[in-house]
RNA sequence: GGCGAGGUAGCCAAGUGGUAAGGCCGGGCUCUGCAAAAGCUCUAUCGCGGGUUCGAUUCCCGCCCUCGCCUCCA
C-alpha cells in the first residue's frame, strides 16, 4: 500500500518496520463533548486505512488514545459538577457507541492520559536530564524548544513567519516560558483545577497535552513505529512537540511515515457551534439519517482534499441532500450485492476476518487498487458502480457470482460500508390486515376497477406499506 | 502578514500532455391502467489571462476567489 506522508510530502510505500505487523498511532478524541461529524470524517478514514491495510495482507497494529485530561475536560466536568472521571467516561462511552454506528473497528488499544501520569512524568524527568526541559518559577515544566535541533522539520517551520496569539489563544503563562514557542509539558496546579492535580518532583499539577502521545506511543510501540496518525489541524503544534518530546527523549526517529486528514467543511464553511452548522451523529439520526449515510458521504472524498458536507439544499433548507444522496447509493449497492448472492446461492454473509482470505477480487480488483494508492476512496467507489455496470447477475454462473461477490464484499469491507438488507419478497411479515388490504386491491386491480385499486394503495401507503406491482403479482415493502 | 491545500457539470467528486470516472438530482425511453420499483439512456471542454507544446483541464508564470494552520481544534 502505498501512502502521502506529510514529512517527506511523498506518497511512500508502508512497511513494517519489524517485518511483520504494521504499528500506528492514531490521536484519538478529547472526550468532553460529542465528537462531531468532522471528527468523524478523521476517524472513520483512519478506520478505511486500516481495514485496507488487513485486506491487503498485512496485520496491523491499531493504538488510538482517549484525552481525558486537560483545559476543556476540567473545565466542563467542573462546570458540570461531577468528577473527572465520571465526565470523560461518559463522552468516551458515546464516542465508543458513535463509533459503533458508524462501523469502525476498534483500535487494538485505547490508553487514556489520566492511566499514563507516571508514564508521562517519567519522560518529564528524562527531558530534564538531558537539558530540554526547565522547571519555571511556578511550578510548571517547559520544554525548551532551542534544544531541539529538529525543530519544526514537520510543519516547516523554518519555512514560516509565526504571528503570535493569531489563533487568539494565547496562554495565560506566557511570561512564565523562557520563549514564546517552549510549551508546558507540566502545568502546575490551579485554583480552577479543581481536585484534579497529581503530585510529581515539580509539585502538584497534571500533564501538559502533547506529552500523552509521547508517553503512550513509547509504552505500546516503541521508540519508533510505522505510522502516525490525526487530523490537519494536529501537524502543528502537536505533533511537531511529540516529536521533540519524544526523539530529544529516546534518540530514535519517532515514526517513519505522517499520515495526516484534510478537515470536513460544511456548506462551504468551516464548522462551528456559532454557525449552526456543527453536526453530531444523533443530530443526523434525529433527521432520519443512518450512520452507514454518513460514512458513505465522509468517504466520497479524498482524505488529502477538503471535503464539503452539503447539509442544506438550495432554498436554504437542511434537507441533508449529501445523506439523501448516500441512501440512494447505498440502496443500490445493496441490491447489487444481494443479486449476486442470490445468483451465487451464497449462504452467510462473509466476516471481515474471512475475507482477508479472498484473493481473486474479479471486476472488484481496480476499486481495491485504488485503496492502495494512497487511499483514494473516492476512485474505489468510481471503480465499484463501473465495475457494476458490466455485470449481470442473472447471467453469470452461480462459481461467478460467488466470485464478485467476494470481491464486491471486500472492497465494502475494507471502506467499512454495511449494506442496508434488501428483503426477499417471501420474507416480509408484514400484518395479516395489510396482507388483507393488499390482496383486496391486487383483486381491485384484476378486475379493473382502478379507483378502488387506487384508494386501497392510498390506504396501505398511509399505513406505512408501499405496493410494488410485478408481472405476476405485488411486492408490499414498508415505506422507508 | 507567513505557510499550506484547493477552484472540474445543478450538487458531491475522481482523473489525465492527446479532447473528462463515478454517485446524487434532473430529462428521455422500456415496462405499466396509473404509479412505484426495475432496466436502458442523456447531461461538463475542467476559475481568469498569458506561455511552453503538434496538442494542456493536466506543465510554467501572473491574477482572482475559497478553505485551513499560525501554540492545547480531527
Amino acid at each position: 500500500m502505498r501512502l502521502f506522508d506529510t514529512m517527506s510530502r511523498e506518497v511512500k510505500d508502508l512497511k513494517p518496520s519489524d517485518g511483520k505487523t504494521f504499528r500506528f498511532y492514531c490521536c484519538g478524541p478529547t472526550v468532553y463533548g460529542p465528537a462531531h461529524i468532522g471528527n468523524f470524517r478523521t476517524f472513520v478514514l483512519q478506520d478505511v486505512f486500516r481495514r485496507t491495510l488487513e485486506l491487503s495482507g498485512m496485520p496491523a497494529f491499531h493504538v488510538r488514545n482517549l484525552t481525558d485530561v486537560d483545559d476543556k475536560t476540567i473545565r466542563d466536568a467542573r462546570a458540570a459538577g461531577k468528577t473527572l472521571k465520571k465526565f470523560t467516561d461518559f463522552w468516551r462511552d458515546r464516542f465508543h457507541e458513535d463509533c459503533a454506528l458508524l462501523n469502525n473497528l476498534e483500535p487494538h488499544l485505547e490508553p487514556s492520559a489520566v492511566e499514563h501520569i507516571p508514564h508521562q512524568i517519567a519522560m518529564i524527568e528524562e527531558l530534564m536530564e538531558k537539558g530540554h526541559a526547565y522547571r519555571s518559577d511556578d511550578g510548571s515544566v517547559y520544554y525548551k524548544v532551542s534544544s531541539f535541533k529538529g525543530y519544526g522539520r514537520l510543519s516547516r517551520l523554518d519555512q514560516r513567519e509565526l504571528r503570535a496569539g493569531a489563533s487568539g489563544a494565547v496562554s495565560e503563562d506566557e511570561y512564565e516560558k523562557d520563549s514564546v514557542s517552549d510549551f508546558a509539558l507540566w502545568k502546575a496546579r490551579r485554583a480552577e483545577d479543581g481536585e484534579n492535580y497529581w503530585s510529581s518532583p515539580w509539585g502538584e499539577g497534571r500533564p501538559g497535552w502533547h506529552l500523552e502521545c509521547s508517553a503512550m506511543c513509547r509504552e505500546y510501540l516503541g521508540d519508533s513505529f510505522d505510522l502516525h496518525s490525526g487530523g490537519v489541524d494536529l501537524v502543528f503544534p502537536h505533533h511537531e512537540n511529540e516529536i521533540a518530546q519524544s526523539e530529544a527523549c529516546t534518540g530514535h526517529t519517532m515514526a517513519d511515515h505522517w499520515f495526516h486528514l484534510t478537515h470536513l467543511l460544511v456548506d462551504g464553511g468551516k464548522m462551528s457551534k456559532s454557525a449552526g452548522n456543527f453536526y453530531t451523529l444523533t443530530e443526523l439520526s434525529e433527521a432520519g439519517f443512518s450512520a452507514a449515510e454518513l460514512r458513505y458521504v465522509l468517504i466520497s472524498a479524498h482524505y488529502r482534499q477538503p471535503l464539503n458536507f452539503v447539509a442544506k439544499d438550495k432554498e436554504g433548507e437542511e434537507t441533508f441532500p449529501a445523506l439523501a444522496g448516500a441512501g440512494q447509493a447505498l440502496q443500490k449497492l445493496a441490491k447489487f450485492s444481494h443479486a449476486l448472492a442470490q445468483q451465487g446461492q451464497v449462504e452467510v454473509s462473509t466476516g471481515f476476518d474471512d475475507l482477508k482470505k479472498v484473493a481473486e477480487l474479479g471486476s472488484f480488483a481496480p476499486a481495491f487498487d485504488g485503496l492502495l494508492d494512497d487511499l483514494n476512496t473516492p476512485e474505489a467507489l468510481g471503480q465499484v458502480f463501473t465495475a457494476m455496470k458490466g455485470i449481470k447477475p442473472a447471467e453469470l454462473s452461480a462459481e461467478d457470482a460467488r466470485r464478485e461477490f467476494l470481491g464486491l464484499s471486500v472492497i465494502m469491507a475494507a471502506l467499512g460500508l454495511q449494506l442496508p438488507v434488501v428483503e426477499d419478497e417471501a420474507e416480509v411479515d408484514a400484518p395479516a390486515k395489510i396482507v388483507e388490504m393488499a390482496q383486496a386491491r391486487w383483486q381491485a386491480k384484476q378486475d379493473k376497477d382502478w379507483g378502488e385499486a387506487d384508494r386501497l394503495r392510498d390506504e396501505l401507503a398511509a399505513a406505512g406499506w408501499e405496493i410494488k406491482d410485478t408481472k405476476e403479482g405485488f411486492e408490499l415493502c414498508p415505506k422507508s
